[in-house]
DNA sequence: CTATGCAATTTTGTATACCAGAGATGTGTT
DNA sequence: AACACATCTCTGGTATACAAAATTGCATAG
């Protein structure tokens, strides 16, 4: 879609992988002249490149103020997650009703990749498996804009939906919740296969909570910015 | 939130409003240097509101071939309106249930401004006070997140929206809508406003026809791209 | 010792120059 | 006359140089 040059193109990709992996971290500075150094091409580039990922939100970029990795307010953080779980009920009901039978055997796969991964509570090998789980249901629901953007807005959101599943007890729900997601979408109930989606996603009352405990300082911007 | 300098954000703003207005069309080619010496200033700024508006969708840049106003395949355009039912469905929902009194005799304003201006059966200038309604409502779901995305979405789909207006007897019935839909978010009865919202956006059985059977030569891509 | 103001340095924003690739055009051959 | 190949031009991609603004550090004054 944004297609720059091939030099920015690679580094929208490392950037964005870095940042959506956690080695970047929100509140990261993204200095144009080191970032053109590291990658041995000049700041023409880096500047398309970071131009770009601003423009999918993942960089925040102030005039004459630099760029750094996109960090949220709390009441961004509740309303991105509002919009994400309605997204991926979208999906979920989309998918009930057009993923054909072979799509949802691979669907069954996943889902016992994810099983197998929660015995041994490894919380960031969990994490790729159910990221897999997910994006195997964006593609079942067969409007490949519904999957861009839906993955747009989980990309913003990784760094803090990573850490949900280092709460204990909070894999195992998880990987309870796919189970009857993967049912409804299975037998073709469409809504509720949305709503048990909805609500896998959704952030709210005490989970909201927990979550805002342990997001590490710096992931969110203060009140006054 | 993509804050360039001040060069290309004025480029980013006034181009963007040509094209959501149509005075750029789909499949217009976008020269960055006739665009430089337009506007007075260099490639610089100019490359970097393209990549800004190639970053939202609203232009299409091919490697080595150029920068056009973005055209979309069939199947995009019935993907981006589905999507885009889904999200003004959801703002209506949600509005429904947040949007306080005062905003909502705001919302009455602006139904009864569209009602007048249908009698003169204008199509544009009907579409505009159209675009404030529903503006209203994207603003009473309370959630500057969704607002956001919403708009976006709409905006690369102004081009064909604003052709659907165009059919006869259809900007009557739009109005209508928009009073069972105004009247659903007034006694906060959610689900309804959803539905009904999503039914208004939608473009699906005979309305797909007629739209596919106006939208001009160039504004769709060949299948074969 | 702290606060304020000025200067120097760092970093972003813009302009320009250079390079490379894709499409167009023309010529030669069959 | 038609097709293929080569060259040429036009446009985008990248690098670099220059200008303007902001941050930082130091010095001086209170």
């Amino acid at each position: 879609m944004a297609q720059n040059g091939k030099l920015a193109t690679d580094l929208v990709q490392k950037l964005e992988r870095d940042i959506v992996t956690g080695v970047l971290k929100p509140g990261d500075k993204l200095d144009e002249r080191s970032l053109s150094e590291r990658f041995g091409v000049s700041r023409t580039p880096v500047r398309e490149a970071l131009q770009t990922l601003a423009g999918s939100g993942l960089v925040a970029t102030m005039p004459r103020r630099g760029t750094i990795v996109a960090s949220i307010t709390v009441a961004e953080l509740i309303e991105m997650f509002e919009v994400m779980a309605e997204l991926e009920a979208m999906c979920a009901r989309l998918a009930a009703r057009r993923m054909p039978r072979a799509d949802i055997e691979g669907l069954i796969a996943l889902s016992e990749e994810c099983s197998a991964l929660q015995e041994h509570s490894d919380a960031d090998a969990y994490y790729e498996a159910n990221v897999r789980f997910h994006e195997a249901i964006y593609a079942g629901c067969r409007n490949s804009f519904l999957e861009r953007q839906t993955k747009n807005v989980r990309n913003r959101l990784a760094p803090y939906r990573r850490l949900q599943l280092h709460r204990p007890g909070r894999v195992k729900k998880s990987n309870n919740e796919h189970a009857d997601i993967l049912n409804a979408i299975s037998t073709g109930e469409a809504d509720v296969a949305g709503k048990l989606m909805q609500q896998h996603v959704a952030v709210q009352g005490e989970a909201l909570n927990d979550l805002l405990a342990i997001v590490p300082r710096g992931y969110l911007e203060p009140l006054a910015s």
